[in-house]
DNA sequence: TAGTGAATTCAGCACGTACTGAATTCGGCG
DNA sequence: CGCCGAATTCAGTACGTGCTGAATTCACTA
């Protein structure tokens, strides 16, 4: 009956595990993304039995609901971003993002959410509800424009892109180039995304339907085995 | 001595197995990403036993090392894209990507390697290799322009995260757009990256350099616990 | 036709995972 | 103080993972 344990039970001090398990999990998640990231790596990181984790937040997926945040308060971010000149709004945000991702801290928790709804599906819904709640629709109401949420949309794109390019990938030389130049290059394209003309003030017939595409170079998956990664097949 | 086994030893018939197994894991790495594609459920797909794809493969790496391409020859995209008007390759490029990744049998296997490059190191380091290798350089070669392997560079960035944003995440109404509209307000950014004028071009002093970030809104990791996503915790 | 080596499978090891049930200890309240 | 319930841990279940060694069967060639 009374299995000889060591030093179970309550913990004394005050109750802040909680808490702790919250965000050892929400480093966790960000450093290592959804599927690296394992319940038990989190208690053990916290110092607390993986028990407790389950306890308190039941499934992983429940846990990983309860802990993704973004590195920045969004609305402050836009309220920044849109007040001053119209015509320097692009440069402002690329700027704001470039310094917010270029400091590791930050960057993290963006990393990981980008991680965590690439390889979760689930995780990818709730990226993009949140990213559209807290984001594209305030954005797209500040911006008194045309389609302001599909504008809205095409910069969420760049910056994402940016940070796959920059910050995971690391292609050249895009991540080690200084910061400031990139949010030229990039100021001048969310501008035009968030203010200037797109493909809907234009006629129908100039939409680029005379560009499609000569088929020629599309393999369509099955012939073909040779724009292989790395070394080939021993 | 004798284990009674039922159905061992070689297959009667032609010897394909190596060609299927790799066929399966390709499909599988594209579908699921790296972690969440396992070698066991790749020899089950395959109808095999999972001894086998370790023999013929090695380590799970190994095998995906020998599996990853891209669905299209790069070499003829750059081809087509780059001939013709210099003022309509971006609209080309655009179209050309979005015709591509539009079509599932097309868009599993970019999708799989963003997948891939974002929750394994050693994956990115390989997909970058190949980027650069087979896209950034040979584009950068054919545009004579100066820093043309930064061009290629941010070309890359928005190509990915429309990727990312349009076909995993799906943020709307990005993802439900139709093609055609993308394609011109896409076009536009990537010839203003191809070829238009750049930061490197500006004198020093106009690069933004008094856009700098009132940092309120970045709320260094640390406080904060508001902006969550989906329901708080239970 | 006999023999060799490649192809294939079985069974299993060692480990990591998510999750659970019961037991134990403590904080706080009556 | 006495007690209830929350907090915590232990030990375990059931399963999935990458990978291996030996045994078996077939195809091919000498």
């Amino acid at each position: 009956m009374k299995r000889p344990a060591k030093h179970t039970g309550r913990r004394p001090g005050r109750n802040t595990t909680r808490a702790l398990i919250e965000d050892t999990a929400r480093e966790q998640f960000a450093k290592l993304g959804y599927d690296r990231t394992s319940m038990r790596r989190v208690a053990l990181e916290a110092g607390v039995d993986p028990a407790l984790v389950s306890h308190y937040f039941g499934t992983k997926l429940d846990l990983f609901i309860a802990v993704v945040e973004l590195p920045i308060d969004p609305g402050a971010l836009i309220d920044h971003v849109t007040s001053g000149e119209h015509d320097s709004v692009g440069i402002r945000l690329a700027t704001a993002v470039l310094e917010i991702l270029d400091d590791e801290v930050n960057r993290r928790p963006t990393v990981g959410m980008i991680r965590a709804a690439t390889s979760e599906p689930e995780a990818a819904r709730l990226v993009r509800e949140f990213l559209t709640r807290n984001i594209i629709v305030p954005i797209a109401q500040r911006l008194e424009t045309d389609h302001a949420e599909y504008r809205a949309g095409l910069v969420m794109s760049q910056v994402l892109g940016l940070t796959l390019a920059r910050y995971i990938i690391g292609i050249e030389p895009l991540a080690s180039h200084p910061r400031e130049r990139i949010a030229v290059d990039l100021g001048a394209t969310l501008q035009r995304y968030l203010l200037g003309d797109l493909s809907h003030t234009l006629p129908i017939d100039q939409k680029g339907a005379d560009h499609e595409l000569a088929p020629r170079h599309v393999r369509h998956a099955l012939p073909a085995r040779q724009a292989t990664v790395g070394r080939p097949a021993s």
